[in-house]
RNA sequence: GGGCGCGUAGCUCAGUGGGAGAGCGCUCGCUUCACACGCGAGAGGUCGCUGGUUCGAAACCAGCCGUGCCCACCA
């Protein structure tokens, strides 16, 4: 430490993240310790995959969750001296993004059609330069130690070479195909949208029932439906087979009101006897359900409303109208032709888009779909024989669940950003191929090739990130260095839209598990315990709260926070580790600028230096196991505990004179060794501070990012050290207490004598007491220690104070007795926990009878 | 409809068979030579309710009440 750093940490007595962390990132990246060379193999080494953040999002509390937790583990593991690389990128976000700039397209009153494809793609890439870095210098304000030098996108050249094999190679198992389905619409994004990206919600509508007349008959047939329009495309009226009330008209047909239709009564065990009539209207168009049905059946697919969300030619007088406006005309003309029956509110749910939050029209359309079941298998297999450990562990059963019912997946978006699909066309003899790059021209015939206009999912490019980030499909030597990555952290809502699929596509392509681990970690809420969103405005900005507190006290608050549960977000928390973060610079200042110039060394002198380096290994131990296993509350719990209580509040006050004093070097050689050691130990999870106290230690060779981080050592610690300083302290409290509650001014020392074991040299120093004192009478007893006499003290205060300890006592006295008197208590208990309630109640009896 | 959670101090949460804990807040006292983002002391809880198991239950079991999330094609 020269001078200038000497007056620094004098001069400063309150810590201040703003002046630090900047310089300290820029520092860290200098020195290249993010980028580790692709050497040595996954087993050894150390490596993690970012769950990339949409290019056009914002650093949120989750992500700042879910950065605090990998980094941790990866500034841990780097510490150990493993070859560690976390791996950052960024998502291109099909919809999301598309929909910025068709945003910004609008503003000026234009379409992306008035641009064209190419232009309006041209656009999006021009508006990822300007601003898609932003949540990559976001994760940089957090401390995220990622490797920014191997930053990857999912559109980058590299990234859709992978994408296209991936694509080729499931095309030509025949997993990939083209159907006429029914698909989820989202008319907000104009696209249609895979089954994970649809959210149910409750909505009112009107349950309508309508009068089927029955061919050549004076019966009717009611249909009760909440969606009058689709009506139109109705292809049959299914009932239950086993419904007696109908067993005769099935076979018979129905003609459609308003339309006209003829249209058969089949029966399927789909339908629900108790329901309405126990009539269904069959809409295969225009319902899941009746898709289905429609399908098993051989019934006609009628479609009444376009991808635009409206009417078609189809739906007749109705064709222009949006579906809205259909479902009020085709219930009035209902009305007016004395088909509706009844009308009642009905309360169900409804599926709505995630993207735009549009609800869903289910349509028939041509798509791209990808079949999940031989996926699914192998993906089934490693979860189950915990070759991917899923932690909290009720999620591997959530996770087997949905893999065993795993259904197509519609990989195709009707969108201009994003994969286009590697299909082509040749509209001269039919022929489809599907190819890693561009064919010239078709290889049947020789003709023109169109490719398809349709991009892929996002999340299938997604899926492959783990490996398609480190070079694959070439072998890269990040691949062979880095894949399989170390372990996943991630919230619960990606565990099927992501982690599923990127251990699918592991199995499939590089042939191993992309992770062994995958921990998922709690939601953090709103203040108010609604969930953090934008749209309801409840979030909280974690730069904000970086700008206010310090990206440590962030860090350390969300960690805190974190557990199995969901919980609300706490400012206290946040609070609590900007505090901790002034305490460590203010307890280190004390140590610095006092101690003598030694080497750190655990150099014990007294029981006291015995006692703080058996609490330090063991917090050593625990902090590190708990890190280990995820437990990230409890982890940084304990080294906060152990710092300020333990050390703080009790080692440092015993120390001081010795300190002060100058003359004892093991004092200071232990302190100094103390506190690299705290250092180290809490780097991981508070990195600026930790680092920034760093720089002035004497044993500072280099950077604390790649310091040494502890092995706890077991031989430090002390149990009989821990017993006597521990009964040293709780004696201390007693009468720290006593004074207070007998009035005694808090500057006065008290004398007193030692009857019994003499206490540890600091009690009476820390409780102001003089053991050695002169007074007259004995007026308490607290432990060994009688109190004396003296003008300081208040006659009624010391009495009353007295007599609440007898009460005291004779509760515990009291409460020991009935224990103890329990037979079945003295016979069934283990030995040992009887014994201690001997123990106890005996000694509670003696200091009664001492007090009395 | 199925599944998974949660209900502990005023607040936010730990604790999962042997005497109720933390942080914040609150009260009282401290310009004690690292820190008032500090130091010392204290008050505060029939551990949702009802039964059961046990020598012993906040913890284990059952039921109930309240509450949150996920999955699901009853119109």
């Amino acid at each position: 430490m020269d001078a200038a750093q000497r007056q620094r940490l004098e001069e400063t007595t309150r810590y201040d993240p703003s002046e630090v962390e900047a310089r300290i990132f820029a520092e860290w990246m200098e020195g290249g310790y993010f980028h580790p060379v692709a050497e040595g193999d996954p087993e050894e080494n150390f490596s993690v995959a970012i769950p990339p953040p949409n290019v056009t999002g914002v650093l949120h509390m989750g992500h700042a969750l879910n950065g605090s937790m990998q980094d941790a583990l990866v500034r841990m593991n780097r510490m150990r001296g493993r070859n560690s690389l976390w791996i950052l990128g960024t998502d291109h976000a099909g919809i999301a993004t598309q929909a910025v700039v068709e945003k910004e397209l609008r503003k000026d009153g234009k379409s992306r059609h008035d641009l064209g494809r190419e232009a309006f793609v041209e656009r999006v890439w021009e508006w990822k330069a300007e601003y898609g870095s932003r949540i990559v210098e976001q994760y940089k304000r957090l401390g995220a130690s990622c490797d920014y030098e191997r930053e990857r996108f999912t559109l980058d050249e590299g990234y859709v070479k992978a994408v296209y094999r991936v694509f080729k190679q499931l095309f030509d198992k025949g997993y990939i195909y083209r159907d006429n389905y029914m698909v989820n619409w989202d008319p907000g994004s104009h696209s249609a949208i895979s089954d994970l990206e649809v959210e149910n919600r409750e909505v009112e509508d009107s349950l309508y029932s309508i009068d089927y007349p029955v061919e050549d008959s004076d019966q009717v047939l009611t249909v009760a439906t909440v969606r009058p329009e689709t009506m139109l495309a109705d292809t049959a009226v299914a009932v239950n087979p086993d419904d007696e009330r109908y067993g005769d008209l099935v076979g018979k047909h129905v003609i459609l009101p308003l339309v006209g239709r003829r249209i058969p009564v089949i029966a399927d065990e789909h339908v629900d006897v108790e329901f309405g009539t126990g009539a269904l209207k069959i809409t295969p168009g225009h319902d899941p359900n009746d898709f289905e049905i429609g399908r098993k059946h051989g019934l006609q697919e009628i479609g009444v409303i376009g991808s635009d969300g409206r009417m078609t030619e189809e739906a007749g007088e109705f064709a222009g109208m949006t579906a809205a406006e259909a479902q009020k005309a085709v219930v009035e003309a209902l009305r007016a032709e004395g088909r509706l029956r009844a009308e009642e509110p009905y309360v169900h749910s409804v599926p709505f888009s995630h993207r735009s939050g549009e609800r869903i029209e289910p349509l028939i359309s041509l798509q791209w779909f990808c079949r999940m079941d031989e996926l699914a298998r192998p993906a089934i297999e490693v979860v189950e024989r915990d070759e991917v450990r899923i932690t909290p562990s009720q999620w591997k059963r959530v996770y087997l669940d949905w893999m065993e019912e795993i259904r197509p997946w519609c990989i195709s978006r009707q969108l201009w950003w994003g994969h286009r699909i590697p299909v082509w066309y040749c509209d001269a003899c039919g022929e489809t191929i599907a190819a890693e790059a561009a064919p010239e021209r078709c290889g049947s015939c020789g003709g023109e090739l169109r490719q398809e206009e349709d991009v892929l999912d996002t999340w299938f490019s997604s899926a492959i990130w783990p490996f398609a980030t480190l070079g694959w499909p070439d072998d890269t030597p990040e691949l062979r260095a880095f894949y399989p990555t170390s372990f996943l952290t991630t919230a619960r809502e990606i565990l099927f839209l992501w982690v599923a699929r990127m251990i699918m596509t592991g199995l499939e392509f590089p042939g191993r598990v992309p992770f062994r681990d995958v921990y998922v970690h709690s939601v953090i809420q709103a203040r108010d315990g609604r969930r953090m969103s934008k749209s309801l405005g409840t979030g909280i900005d974690p730069l904000q709260e970086i700008d206010v507190y310090g990206a440590d006290a962030l860090r350390f608050g969300l960690l805190a926070m974190s557990s199995t549960q969901d919980v609300r977000f706490s400012d206290a928390k946040v609070e609590q580790g900007r505090d901790l973060a002034n305490k460590l610079w203010n307890a280190s200042r004390l140590i610095l600028l006092n101690a003598a110039e030694v080497e750190p060394a655990p150099r014990p002198v007294t029981v006291e230096d015995r006692w703080i380096l058996s609490k330090l290994e063991r917090t050593i131990a625990s902090v590190t196991e708990k890190l280990e296993t995820y437990d990230f509350a409890h982890a940084v719990q304990e080294a906060y505990s152990f710092f300020w209580r333990d050390l703080c509040d009790w080692y440092l006050e015993i120390v001081k004179p010795r300190l002060y004093d100058g003359e004892e070097e093991e004092v200071s050689a232990t302190l100094l060794h103390a506190l690299e050691r705290v250092l180290a130990l809490l780097h991981p999870t508070m990195p600026f501070v930790s680092e920034e106290i760093w720089s002035f230690h004497p044993a500072r060779e280099g950077h604390l990012a790649v310091h040494a981080f502890p092995v706890a050592d077991e031989s430090q610690v002390d149990p009989a050290a821990e017993e006597d300083v521990e009964g040293g302290i709780g004696l201390t409290q007693r009468l720290r207490a006593w004074r207070d509650l007998a009035g005694v001014p808090a500057g006065a020392t008290l004398p007193a004598v030692i009857d019994g074991v003499e206490p540890p040299g600091f009690v009476a120093r820390l409780s102001r007491f003089e053991f050695d004192g002169v007074g007259s009478e004995p007026v308490a007893s607290i432990g060994p220690v009688r109190v004396l006499d003296s003008d300081q003290l208040d006659a009624a205060a010391v009495a009353e104070r007295l007599e609440k300890r007898r009460e005291e006592l004779r509760a515990e006295v009291e409460r020991g007795e009935r224990k103890l008197g329990n037979e079945g208590f003295v016979a069934k208990a283990p030995a040992e926990v009887v014994e201690e309630e001997r123990g106890k109640l005996e000694r509670y009896r003696n200091e009664l009878a001492e007090l009395s």
